[in-house]
DNA sequence: AGGGTGACTGCTA
DNA sequence: GTAGCAGCCACCC
């Protein structure tokens, strides 16, 4: 385990520290900056490296502003923590767990 | 060295 | 509005 980041994974990582509190960005968005034309890759990036606080991989979500996943689970607990989490850093979702604020979204 | 997967996205039925 | 298929890049086995 604990196997090394690749440049890649790096540059996401660093994108996402980037992120304000309270915002929140796509993987497309991300993929974009990363000069990535995939946001698959940064999704892997997240699955591979659960870096958790280290990097705020909750502020990212998929194009239709929902949670994809966390901790390597595409549901459970694990999103809706993270969900939560948004919540606390003043990001509202709705009922459907979308983003009820598309004014959180960094673009 | 090669094949398969995925925390995605966009389009079509 | 929901469901299914194809395309895309990077990583893992």
């Amino acid at each position: 385990m604990n196997r090394q980041p690749t440049a890649f994974e790096q540059r996401v990582y660093d994108a996402i520290v980037q992120i304000p509190k309270g915002k929140v960005t796509t993987y497309k968005a991300l993929a974009e900056k990363l000069n990535c034309g995939s946001s698959q890759a940064v999704g892997q990036a997240l699955k591979r490296n659960p870096n958790a606080p280290e990097v705020p991989c909750h502020r990212v979500i998929n194009s239709q502003l929902k949670i994809a996943g966390y901790m390597g689970k595409t549901e459970g607990d694990a999103v809706t923590r993270k969900l939560d989490l948004l919540a606390a850093e003043g990001v509202e979702f709705d009922a459907q767990g979308k983003l009820s604020n598309p004014a959180c979204l960094l673009v």
